[in-house]
RNA sequence: GCCGGUGUGGCGGAAUUGGUAGACGCAGCGGAUUCAAAAUCCGCCGCCUUCACGGGUGUGUCGGUUCGAGUCCGACCACCGGCACCA
């Protein structure tokens, strides 16, 4: 064999293997047990980035593994194809966001192929094809007809110079992007589905599916499941007459006797009545409609209010409270009104500090007295005090009292509440699906019919920065006869909740999905950056549960298992510059200086030599240019170095360091790889691999091998921990660059451990692997080589080594018979001679044994 | 602001169930090989102290539980992700 390590030519020669032999084709089987392993898929932004590879190395290195476990795998890819960055990209280059799309989609899947994934690329589509969408269209129209779906005014972003409405990523401190133009808030009426009705079944489902705790919780807290009590406080106006009553909800009834003020949001219709011949108010409510939408951007705000006049009466005692709207109130959220406790809830806390309002305890602190209430609010539950006939009673007593008494009163009602809003679907943009909906001359709203459908987007458009050039288009919208069709398109999450069961079925040109979803679904492992743990995963999971109740799928989760990845992140490196901003250098034309301990101490650019800022490590990105291209590190090292170094900088869900030097050390690993399968082959024929008459250096790494193969298979297969299997392969390569023994025995025994790092290794290096397995002789290619299984006997031990500590403190190292009772271990810890000296002038007050780790002997 | 997470040598990380802190790799230092370099191989490598054996100390900070804490509990600090129209 080739005494050289030649990624390339070892590359191009497995994949066009796998490619000729349609190895990665999977085909239903009810023979074998499935595995559905999916990698979120890719918008086709240009080019892929270090953390689509990382993301895609994981999901490979997973099917791999599964393949060779035996099991039928599906491994698809496809690409999310709409969205903003298509419409940017139209406007800077003039270039229609389709055709755009469709060339990124061309060369990205071309680095796909570069990386070797072992994809089933005949099931391959993008969400912007037409053969997708309309079956989204008509799942729409479905669910308009089962009423999960209504329309209803809601707040956008509007840019009043652009005249179009922005993203929340559009708004930097509340002006427009482009323009600059401070945003305002606008009410327009949107399409929204109906997730609420499913909020309960989001939350009690979350119990089934083998995810990180961390997304379940956050998940939960998002549905945000409260119960508490709805309430009307009677409302008057400056001259006494009644308004309509205001509604709130609190989980906090109990205190319902510190209320000292109420509060609207601006959008409230109170707050709007107040602003009818108060000019002062409508100035207000004006101010409050500028800025973004952003609930970050709201929750931050600094906290203004504005007293009405009108007086709320508090249910009660009758006792009157003055009625304030409040920039902090939302009205998207529950009633859009509070009734505010400043004495047990710190945002009341700070308002009410802010314009002079009475603070009142009603809940005793742990001491019994009334809390000190200076520096914030008490917000803890506690016993009641100054709250009359229920004082003494505790948080869920006076919970029930004072519920129940609202209820008789005819001001209150017990109530469950969820934070999840409904799903507002609605785009004022081009590059989406389109929504499937007419309206009529006399105001009628129609959804298309089965034969109307898909209606498809022109793709020959230009684009310009105002606004959807679809509302532009009467060839588009106008259906004539005074019926225009709906310009709005898909929010791109729509695409995102579904592709997954597509993949089972994507050449079905006569239904959405078919059996063979059943077969495939749920998706036994699915990998994504954690920044999609709540939104794209809860919306995946409400379609799921849409399809379902449709009938089109049997299952009630889509993702049984999930992994989290984490970021791929790297130094940056900028020089100020006189307008105040930064120039930022790619690391890869940045050298640094080291002191003698390695470290860091300064930096250059390697174009001019002079220095160049350290600004810390950040996630990849454009805007700090610190990105490092995957397809030269590919051309430079190949695909294999990548993955492994990918693989093995740390654990999955942790972010990643890119490390030049590192990816260096993984490409030295695979050149001593291949050095060593080499110099095996070379040294002669093993021979029969008799376990009985093993010298102790045989046995030692006969040992270590089923030792690495236990760890490692434990590794990939239970703990996705890709990092430590790779280092235990490691160890057993050291072993075996020790291991110079050439008798026929000795090679029996190397042949058994090389023959382990090489299946070992195959899912994350599976190019190399495949030329190794071939070289030792195998016909059968390396991916359907059965991985490797621990043999139990080779892993048993005559001696183990113990610790004896003195106090907690580590004084020997013993080696211990593994058959020693308790008593023996404790004889020889205290016979040790640094034991000894430390047990010299001391009692001995107690000895803890822990078999086959440590004996602990504390003296006094 | 709210929700979730992370913090261990010069660096990335390991320690899986409360039981040897620093596996594996990178960087660095010393040596071998070489005319020389690259490549490769061998050795050292938390910090302080000691000729050495050894001793002390050490997992963001402060405190607690325990024979024993990186791991559990409480408070705090710093950083990261999400916050409903980025994907």
């Amino acid at each position: 064999m080739d005494a050289q390590y030649q990624p390339q030519e070892i590359e191009r020669d497995a994949q066009q293997y796998w490619e000729k032999n349609a190895c990665f084709k999977a085909v239903e089987d009810a023979s074998r047990e499935k595995f559905y392993c999916l990698s979120m898929f890719p918008y086709p932004s240009g080019k892929l980035h270090m953390g689509h590879v990382r993301n895609y190395t994981i999901g490979d290195v997973v099917s791999r593994f599964q393949r060779m476990q035996g099991k039928n795998v599906l491994q698809p890819m496809g690409w999310d194809a709409f969205g903003m960055p298509a419409e940017n990209a139209a406007i800077k280059n003039r270039v229609p966001p389709g055709e755009w799309t469709y060339q990124n989609i061309d060369y990205m899947r071309r680095q796909l192929k570069a990386l070797g994934f072992a994809y089933d690329w005949d099931r391959e589509f993008a969400t912007c094809d037409s053969d997708y969408y309309r079956w989204e269209q008509w799942f729409f129209t479905k669910l308009v007809e089962q009423g999960l779906v209504y329309k209803k005014m809601s707040t956008v972003n509007w840019d009043p110079v652009d005249q179009t409405v922005l993203a929340n990523e559009q708004v930097i401190d509340g002006c427009g992007w482009r323009s600059g133009a401070p945003v305002e808030r606008k009410d327009i009426p949107l399409w929204f589905l109906k997730i609420t009705d499913y909020a309960e079944e989001l939350l009690s489902d979350l119990d089934q599916v083998d995810w990180p705790e961390q997304v379940k919780t956050m998940q939960r807290n998002w549905i945000g499941k409260s119960r508490g009590v709805e309430l009307a406080f009677d409302i008057a106006d400056h001259s006494d007459n009644a308004l309509e009553p205001l509604r709130v909800y609190t989980t906090r009834p109990d205190t319902l006797l510190g209320v000292t003020y109420v509060a609207v949001a601006a959008g409230h219709p109170l707050a709007r009545t107040a602003a009818e011949g108060n000019p002062e108010m409508g100035a207000f409510l004006e101010e409050c409609a500028h800025g973004g939408t952003s609930e970050a951007e709201l929750a931050t705000k600094q906290k203004k209010g504005m007293a009405t006049g009108y007086q709320a009466v508090h249910p009660l005692t009758g006792r009157r409270v003055p009625v304030y709207v409040a920039n902090f109130v939302l009205m998207e959220f529950g009633t859009g009104a509070v009734m505010a406790v400043p004495a047990h809830d710190q945002r009341d806390w700070e308002f009410a500090t802010q314009y002079g309002l009475p603070i009142e305890p009603v809940i005793a602190g742990d001491d019994g007295q009334a809390p000190n209430l200076s520096a914030g609010a008490h917000d803890e539950h506690g016993t009641l005090i100054n709250s009359g006939e229920f004082d003494g009673l505790d948080f869920q007593a006076a919970f029930d009292a004072i519920a129940a008494r609202l209820v008789e009163q005819g001001h209150g009602e017990v109530k469950t509440n969820f934070r999840l809003r409904d799903w507002g679907v609605a785009r004022q943009r081009y590059w989406g699906a389109p929504i499937p909906v007419k309206y009529g001359p006399e105001g009628q709203t129609v959804p298309l019919s089965d034969d109307e459908l898909p209606v498809e987007l022109p793709m020959e458009v230009t684009v310009d920065a105002s606004g959807s050039p679809l509302k532009k288009m009467p060839e588009f919208s106008d259906l004539g006869d005074g019926w225009v069709r709906e310009t709005d398109t898909f929010d791109t999450f729509m695409e995102s909740s579904w592709y997954y069961a597509r993949f089972a079925c994507a050449d079905n040109p006569e239904a959405m999905l078919d059996e063979r979803a059943n077969h495939w679904l749920p998706v036994d492992l699915y990998i994504g950056g954690i920044e999609h743990a709540i939104l794209h995963l809860l919306y995946a999971r409400f379609f799921h549960k849409l399809m379902r109740d449709f009938g089109l799928i049997e299952s009630d989760e889509p993702f049984k298992r999930l992994l989290t990845q984490g970021m791929v992140i790297a130094e940056t490196f900028y020089r100020p510059e006189d307008n105040g901003g930064k120039a930022w250098f790619n690391p890869a034309d940045v050298s640094v200086q080291r002191d003698d301990k390695g470290r860091p101490l300064s930096a250059v650019l390697e174009d001019d030599g002079q220095p160049v800022e350290m600004g810390g490590i950040e996630k990849m990105s454009k805007s700090k240019n610190n990105g490092v291209d995957p397809q030269a590190m590919i051309d430079r090292f190949g695909a294999d170095t990548v993955r492994l170094f990918m693989m093995f900088a740390a654990p999955p869900e942790q972010s990643l360091e890119w490390s030049d030097s590192g990816v260096e050390g993984a490409h030295r690993f695979l050149k001593r790889l291949w050095r060593l399968v080499a110099e095996h082959l070379a040294a002669g024929t093993p021979g029969e691999l008799d376990v009985e008459a093993l010298s102790e250096p045989q046995r030692e790494l006969r040992r270590k091998t089923h030792e690495t193969i236990h760890k490692a298979s434990d590794d990939i297969g239970r703990r996705t921990t890709f990092n430590t299997a790779i280092a235990a392969v490691m160890e057993l390569t050291n072993a075996l660059g020790r291991f110079d023994d050439t008798t026929p025995l000795g090679l029996a025994v190397a042949r058994e451990a090389v023959e382990a790092c090489v299946l070992l290794l195959a899912p994350i290096v599976p190019h190399a692997c495949h030329a190794l397995w071939a070289q030792l002789g195998h016909d059968e290619p390396a991916i359907d080589a059965a991985w490797p299984v621990a043999d139990q006997a080779a892993l048993a031990r005559d001696t183990l080594e113990l610790v004896v500590q003195v106090n907690g403190k580590l004084r020997a190292r013993l080696d211990v018979p593994t058959d020693a009772d308790k008593a023996a271990i404790e004889a020889q810890a205290m016979a040790a001679e640094n034991v000894q000296r430390h047990l010299e002038g001391k009692t001995v007050r107690k000895v803890i044994v822990v078999p086959g780790k440590l004996v602990n002997i504390v003296v006094g």
